[in-house]
DNA sequence: TTGCATTACATGACACATCAACTTTCGGCG
DNA sequence: CGCCGAAAGTTGATGTGTCATGTAATGCAA
């Protein structure tokens, strides 16, 4: 199964890395989905939304934090809104801006989720492992997200 | 920034992996869609039929091995049918059943795409990390891949 | 102070994913 | 045989993401 590409140490770390997302993702959103009725994107938005100053984010500075599109943030942003998670405001000072704002019933769902959803995350993957292999694991990806952060700021 | 579900040491590769993974995977995205057309999801089909006797799968094993759903693997196989990149077959002694079949065509774009993508993957993340952290990432996926799949086969 | 590029966000069209039916065929058991 | 549940795929409705574009406000330079 070894390709001319890559050798078989980064072949199995590469498949093993992309399988293990796949199958976290799905189980971890089937999990938060049944339990609190929240998709992990809802998740997404609530968890930093419940973090900061005031409950509110502008749009974009969000959108650049979650590293979506402002569109697909937008879009997801209206249905939400529609389903009374959240609320856009206006920005005072700046009349093109928008905050996207936690309403009550947002802060409800994402105080009920996150102890499920972490918890999830301990026995799906965490407690899995070993401090050493999750050391390496941060390491792992902050030099990786280092690298593609340094791309994207040219060309 | 630590929570009280996760200490630190677990929250900053939990983090980290997410962030790498969603950097990661658009940028990949778009490389492979710039430089041949194809989606990632068209390279999944694709990579694993040209691996394979004859070039061909049965639908249902092919969902299962890439762990889609039947019915998102067969609205992409009309997709791709559409384009000419693959074709379907009946199976003899099967009637409900039917096959995949890599078009030449197909054959031709996962040609020439693999070593573009692969090359991706490997300045994108590979090239990155040491012979250490390659293992201990293969050792990891490992662990959470079996441990998930057992999860799959009860409840 | 006007002119114009830039910023902030929304929108519409389209690609893609998911969910729940639905069709056809199989296989087994009475 | 003849029935019936399960298996293999497809389909359609609906939810979600992406891309290109639109609109309005901002700020800066001439």
């Amino acid at each position: 199964m070894t390709s001319k590409w890559l050798d078989e140490t980064e072949e199995r770390a590469w498949r093993a890395y992309r399988r293990m997302f796949t199958l976290l993702e799905a189980r971890l959103g089937r999990e938060l989905a049944a339990e609190t009725g929240l998709s992990l994107a809802d998740y997404t938005v609530l968890s930093n939304l419940v973090e900061v100053d005031d409950r509110r984010y502008r749009v974009t500075a969000l959108a650049d934090y979650v590293q979506w599109s402002q569109s697909r943030l937008s879009h997801h942003l209206t249905r939400m809104e529609d389903r009374g998670l959240v609320r856009r405001e206006q920005v005072s000072g700046d009349a093109r801006g928008a905050y996207v704002v936690l309403t009550k019933r947002g802060l409800q769902a994402i105080a009920a989720a996150t102890p499920a959803h972490l918890s999830g995350v301990r026995r799906h993957m965490v407690d899995l492992l070993t401090r050493e292999q999750l050391e390496t694991l941060g390491d792992i990806g902050q030099i990786v997200v280092r690298h593609l952060i340094e791309l994207e700021s040219e060309p």
